[in-house]
DNA sequence: AATTGTGAACGTATTCACAGCG
DNA sequence: CGCTGTGAATACGTTCACAATT
């Protein structure tokens, strides 16, 4: 994993664009579209503005924008258009994606479901199951199929994402089938690792350990009130309850 | 941000545990149990082999493991319950964390039936929604209450977590709600960003977001494929489809 | 003999701070 | 004058490679 994405090689012509900086530019892009159909069309926006809608530092913003090259004007800012139609070219936010979907189970049937997909240019083109209770099945106005037809589908619908919502224990047995189908990007929201060719990119979303991150932060949280040091001025108002005893940390 | 997190306070016992590890702690810990139920119980197993799992490098995995101390055993490996433990213990896994979740739309109800919360220590002791509709219905054994009440339902039920699955809109709203009512760590999954104090730690979890970023390299792809050097040896057999032709891109 | 634990080297990402420019 | 664009400085994260240890 180099951590660089993207063209240059060589004598190449862009820059390439850092792993860290794409991820933003997506959040970037959600901004700006925020921004102008909440407060109607602000023409242009300050790397200094626009960085704090994102909670991104301003020098940060400004050098990720400059990958894409030179789109603000100095001694202004950004044009809002003008930014917004670089980043979607970039990003491939211009066209539509078709995405298959795999596994309606509770998650899988929310995610069919999800307005921020259609909204943003991803077209769920195919529902996939193995459960013969779930197959034949209408969700969201789309027939769910058969997982073995897996590859006639995504090609013929020109699927390019998947997205495995099953079980843990069947994931990589689908993300297999994705692959011999021609996908070479997978969204994962099944727990555990995925092995796949070096080609293809997995974004692992694993719910329970999102949490478990978060769980971490409390506990060290909590091991910091048993180690007081000058508790002083800390929460002057409101939120805060006292007379909760600290709960020490049992073991398992 | 400092990227380091934990104790170490000048003469501090513990060495400060980096961001990036305890994510993949999670990860470990994650394996660690997938591995002992599955094949039935390894007693021990090397650095290697667990880093396979895990699909990162060996050297990282062993760095990582060496912040919580030595519990390796040099020309041997891991003892696997001993580290499980460990891991544990380091994440404030051996304790159950409770768990408020807020918007019972699509998502917000599959989370609540998500067996993977439960499954790992997390349980869901509240459920609050704003629309008359959802108030006082059930969903997996437990009544939706209204949001004006979190604050005393959170504190009476110590819930320390809360999940944010409301449309964007009121997500800003129910964060100030969640910490006004003590809650310090938040994982959302409304796209946009979130405002809050520093001492809490909220969890972005923005599903349009990560499938702009799979779009982006898609859209890589296909530029190479207009650029091609040396189509050569790539994808011997199955899977790639040459008749497909390259998409180019449409300006919006 | 094998595998851990870790300094040192490297690479990536963020931040600073200011020259360049509208 | 103000804000962008970016080199230089710093901080963070990963990998190498080997001494320590069982």
């Amino acid at each position: 994993m180099t951590g660089q994405v993207g063209g240059a090689r060589e004598g190449g012509r862009q820059r390439a664009i850092p792993e860290a900086t794409v991820a933003r530019l997506a959040l970037y892009l959600q901004v700006l579209i925020a921004l102008d159909d909440g407060t109607a069309g602000q023409e242009i926006i300050s790397s200094e503005r626009l960085a704090q809608s994102a909670g991104v530092n301003s020098a940060k913003l400004r050098k990720d924008l400059s990958y894409l090259g030179s789109y603000g004007i100095r001694g202004v800012g950004y044009d809002v258009r003008t930014l917004t139609e670089e980043i979607s070219r970039i990003l491939g936010a211009h066209r539509a994606h078709r995405v298959a979907l795999v596994g309606l189970g509770n998650l899988g049937q929310a995610l069919a479901g999800y307005s921020g997909f259609a909204g943003r240019g991803f077209v769920i083109s195919a529902l996939f199951d193995v459960d013969p209770g779930r197959v034949g099945r209408e969700v969201g106005g789309r027939v769910i199929r058969h997982l073995d037809e897996a590859g006639q589908v995504c090609r013929a619908a020109g699927v390019s994402i998947g997205v495995i919502a099953t079980p843990a224990g069947a994931a990589q047995q689908v993300a297999d089938i994705l692959v011999a189908a021609g996908i070479r990007s997978i969204l994962n929201f099944a727990p555990g690792v995925l092995t796949v060719p070096d080609d293809v990119e997995v974004r692992p979303v694993d719910l329970a350990l999102e949490l478990q991150i978060l769980a971490f932060h409390e506990s060290r949280r909590d091991a910091e009130r048993l180690v007081p040091r000058v508790i002083a001025e800390t929460e002057p108002a409101a939120g805060f309850h006292p007379a909760e005893p600290a709960r020490v940390a049992v073991t398992t």
